[in-house]
RNA sequence: UGGGCCGUCGCCAAGCGGUAAGGCACCGGAUUUUGAUUCCGGCAUUCCUAGGUUCGAUCCCUAGCGGCCCAGCCA
């Protein structure tokens, strides 16, 4: 083999089996996945992991990943959740090609093939209703009970079924199950229902529909007709498998379908500490206003991951590290974070803001003395170039860069010390003032002309600290986010060790209430008319990104990514 | 207490009868005008437990223990 290619993807079970199915000729070397989102919310980081691995199983296979929408209930679902999430799949790298395609697509042939599983004797109309029904079902214990309804003819259920996709019967009045077994020990196959009666508008097919087919039934017909040859889904569908089987065989076995049939196998979904990956919460941190939306950047939601400046390949690398398996686990949030730092840190130009602004006199440089820097714009890659960085007597430092008494290991700038002024000269403080209030307002330095950055001998003279600094009379002022965990705890929502039995908490409790904060801080002003959405390491703070909404020219607004690594207990 | 699935280093995760990969984290040390990056080195006599089969078991068998999922006309 090659030894160009990039890092070969991790052995996984999923992989095993393609493998497998492969070296057996079982498809003829052909794999065909899908990415099934119902469009009823935005995406999330948990989806991530489902887009990727379905589309990167498809790409290194020579296959393709079929975009599919799983709508089919008309009351929850919407128009513009489809198109968000199509921008989020895009925005991941995923191309589905010719293969865009929805549920509803296949209503008709859903419904002929109900028909035929009703020929079969495989399905009947049941006319109990909801509660009548759950109280036949049993429990997980007990065996449920046929329903009377149950050995009705086959021309009395075609003949129901058909009415009741003509309209001639209220929401709730009839359905039709799967004839299987009551007293299944797998709840799901209890006589599962396949078609419901609800007189709804469906975003795709407006009015023509008032029964709509149930997941169970639909999902594995649709991969059938598109071919599918490895249908991944998470965990808890496990226990469907053998209704997926069970359709799919009835319908080969009436001539709709040829063998093999497509094959469904589960990987353990995606568990993140320090935040929630469930729809329902997701839905109630928005609605109950305690973020700023779906693409607030603190949400585990692809929007907010893109306003956050988090990547598309700082995900594909995370979920390489963290692999597909089986079993239960939960990946901490610093993996994710890990992942997008090293993708930023390969990639992010460099530029110097001060977040907390403190004056810094030069007693030694003139009034109107502008001195010319160069910093580069990578210093790991040279051809990247450098730029100009203008030094004047009154420069911006950051406050935490000055101390009046120094704690144990501190080596930046303190009284009578020397520091570099980073691409610049090394300065030595003469001085500080403070105001009414005992804070430290302003820092006097001499500057050690013969010590200039870039200059021959300047390297002679060694300092421990250097800090990043902006001519005030350059810099631009500007509006940062500090974007911080959502949670303030590994698993929200969780008992703690002491709690009392009988403490129940709520995930809501344990918001960080300092996720989110701003401030105004100077930047470089090269920084000031980047488009929306570059990204840049603010040095020696972290990775910031131009706020995709909210910056504009004449208002700067950018947004932390990811703070850098720093081994500086702070 | 029915059924299904899972249990390998702090967190992930390979391995599938021949004597414990890798990543992240962590700990050393080197380089460094970002306390960043990079680089080198260290890091499971042991695979949930207990028995058994075998020349040999993380892999097979038995019995336990722990965790997750299933009782929507949701997906």
């Amino acid at each position: 083999m090659s030894q160009d290619t990039v890092t070969p993807p991790a052995s996984n079970f999923i992989r095993n089996i393609v493998e497998a199915d492969n070296a057996s000729g079982k498809w003829g070397g052909r794999i065909e996945t899908r990415f099934p989102p119902e469009p009823n919310g935005y995406l999330h980081f948990g989806h991530a992991k489902s887009i990727l691995l379905n589309f990167g199983l498809a790409r290194d296979y020579g296959g393709v990943c079929h975009m599919r929408f799983d709508d089919t209930n008309p009351t929850r679902e919407e128009q513009e959740y489809v198109d968000a999430i199509l921008e989020d799949v895009r925005w991941l790298g995923c191309d589905w090609g010719e293969q865009l395609n929805y549920t509803s697509d296949y209503f008709d042939r859903l419904c002929a093939y109900a028909e035929t599983l009703i020929e079969g004797g495989h399905a009947y109309v049941d006319s109990q209703n909801a509660e009548a029904m759950r109280a036949t079902r049993g429990t997980l214990t007990e065996p449920g009970r046929d329903s009377p309804y149950r050995n009705r003819s086959i021309e009395d259920n075609l003949d129901l079924f058909r009415r009741m996709r003509a309209g001639e019967f209220p929401d709730g009045t009839h359905i039709l199950r799967a004839k299987i077994d009551m007293a299944s020990p797998n709840m799901n196959l209890r006589d599962p229902a396949i078609y419901r009666i609800r007189h709804a508008h469906h975003h795709r097919t407006g009015d023509a529909w008032c029964i709509y087919p149930m997941y169970d039934y639909a999902h594995c017909v649709s991969d059938a007709l598109e071919n599918i040859t490895h249908s991944l889904c998470t965990l808890e569908f496990e226990s469907h498998r053998p209704l997926y089987e069970w359709f799919l065989e009835r319908l080969a076995d009436a001539g709709h379908f040829s063998r093999p049939l497509p094959q469904q196998i589960e990987f353990s979904r995606l568990n993140l500490s320090y935040t929630v990956l469930s729809k329902r919460k997701l839905i109630q941190l928005v609605q109950e206003g305690h973020v700023d939306g779906w693409d607030d950047p603190r949400m585990p939601t692809l929007k907010g991951a893109r306003r956050r400046g988090f990547t598309p390949q700082g995900f594909k690398l995370f979920l390489d590290r963290i692999g597909i398996s089986k079993s239960d686990s939960l990946i901490d949030m610093v993996v994710l974070e890990d992942c997008m730092r090293e993708d930023l840190n390969a990639r992010a130009e460099r530029r110097i803001a001060v977040l907390d602004p403190l004056r810094l006199v030069l007693v030694n440089v003139p009034e109107d003395h502008v001195e010319e820097c160069f910093a580069p714009n990578h210093p790991q890659k040279p051809e990247l170039g450098k730029r100009m960085v203008p030094l004047t007597r009154e420069l911006w430092i950051e406050r935490e860069d000055f101390m009046e008494t120094p704690s144990k290991g501190y080596f930046r700038l303190r009284p009578d010390g020397e520091v570099r002024l980073r691409y610049g000269f090394i300065i030595k403080c003469t001085g500080f003032d403070k105001d009414e209030a005992g804070k430290v307002s302003c820092v006097y330095a001499e500057v050690d002309m013969d010590t200039k950055s870039g200059t021959p001998g300047s390297e002679s003279r060694k300092v421990k600290g250097n800090i990043h600094w902006l001519s005030a009379a350059h810099a631009v002022e500007a509006e940062v986010r500090m974007v911080d965990r959502l949670f303030s705890v590994p698993a929200p929502g969780s008992r703690r060790e002491g709690d009392a039995p009988e403490l129940e908490r709520d995930f809501l409790d344990d918001i960080n209430p300092h996720s989110k904060s701003s401030t105004r801080a100077m930047l470089e002003p090269s920084l000031g008319s980047a488009a929306p959405e570059s990204t840049y390491q603010f040095e020696r703070h972290g990775y910031f990104v131009a706020d995709r909404k909210d910056h504009k020219p004449g208002h700067a607004v950018y947004n932390r990514t990811v703070t850098l690594r720093d081994s500086w207990a702070k």
